[in-house]
DNA sequence: CTGATATAGTTGCGTCCGCAATCATTTCGA
DNA sequence: TCGAAATGATTGCGGACGCAACTATATCAG
């Protein structure tokens, strides 16, 4: 009884595994916690600053936005109910699509962004990137792209 | 205004960091689904049964299997709580410590690990290690273990 | 031995999030 | 053109979690 059942994970494979949940966990809290530290921002809002930041026009759909948060609906509408409360962000009517609202950043909202946004990327480099050689870097793109790629279940 | 701050990431960078996210969250995702859709369990609750019927003497402190799920300590308590509501796992006084705890198994519990082991494996395979070339398994392996290395914030 | 401090776990409270239901608007078929 | 279905976003509701405060037990200094 001291072996596990046929599908057990051989250790190399334990560690790539339980490896990645520590290492994301970790990397998560910890950029999360500088920028709340030192802009009161919370991980989540600041992507929503940066992606209005980068969008073309500075306004993107409440629809796109859950998309690239990997958020529900209901979170992005809840999130921008907050930043709009914080003077962040505002929102207003899609012209084209009378459903439709685009968030976009205030300049109070483009400040906060102009503030955290380096503070975040060097937290990004001193945590990760800067730990990873360049052919690692290279190898861990394309680990999630294939990762990715399979829209459904994969075989 | 078309280039950001000196500290941007490169395209290469930035596919090794969102990708990380992405699949990540997809990874779980998936994990979860299928282990709730066919046990009846979300991930963390399988993680403790897990950790339950691997530990000697068949039973854990509850901060151990707090610091294993990257839980707080309330956190713990109501997974826990849960847990015994459905019957699956009991807790008992430490002998050696009046404050600590015991939680184990119950004989339901161990069904449910037994049932659930196989398929959990299997999905982590199918998702994920089977996706991977042994020497991305290594290098993956080493990434992590150097990203956690660091005890407190790194250089 | 006793009081101060540390540790294990739980509880109150607030936050964030997803699911399902809902409302408004658009699109599509007949 | 009109009703049905689809789509964008919001709201009600409940689950899961963390922080801070608390209880109970253990440990340690003197």
């Amino acid at each position: 009884m001291s072996t596990q059942s046929p599908t057990a994970l051989a250790p190399r494979e334990l560690a790539a595994w339980k490896g990645m949940l520590a290492a994301h966990s970790r990397l998560l809290a910890r950029l999360d916690a500088e920028l709340e530290r030192d802009h009161g921002l919370p991980l989540t809002s600041y992507e929503v600053l940066m992606y209005l930041g980068d969008a073309d026009g500075g306004h993107l759909r409440m629809g796109e936005l859950a998309d690239r948060l990997l958020l529900s609906r209901s979170g992005i509408t809840r999130l921008a109910d907050r930043l709009e409360r914080q003077g962040l962000i505002g929102r207003r009517r899609c012209e084209n699509d009378g459903r439709g609202l685009y968030a976009y950043l205030t300049p109070a909202g483009r400040d906060k962004l102009a503030a955290a946004r380096p503070a975040h990327l060097a937290g990004v480099r001193r945590h990760f990137i800067s730990r990873l050689a360049p052919d690692e870097i290279e190898e861990l793109g394309a680990i999630w792209q294939r990762l990715l790629a399979d829209e459904a279940a994969p075989a």
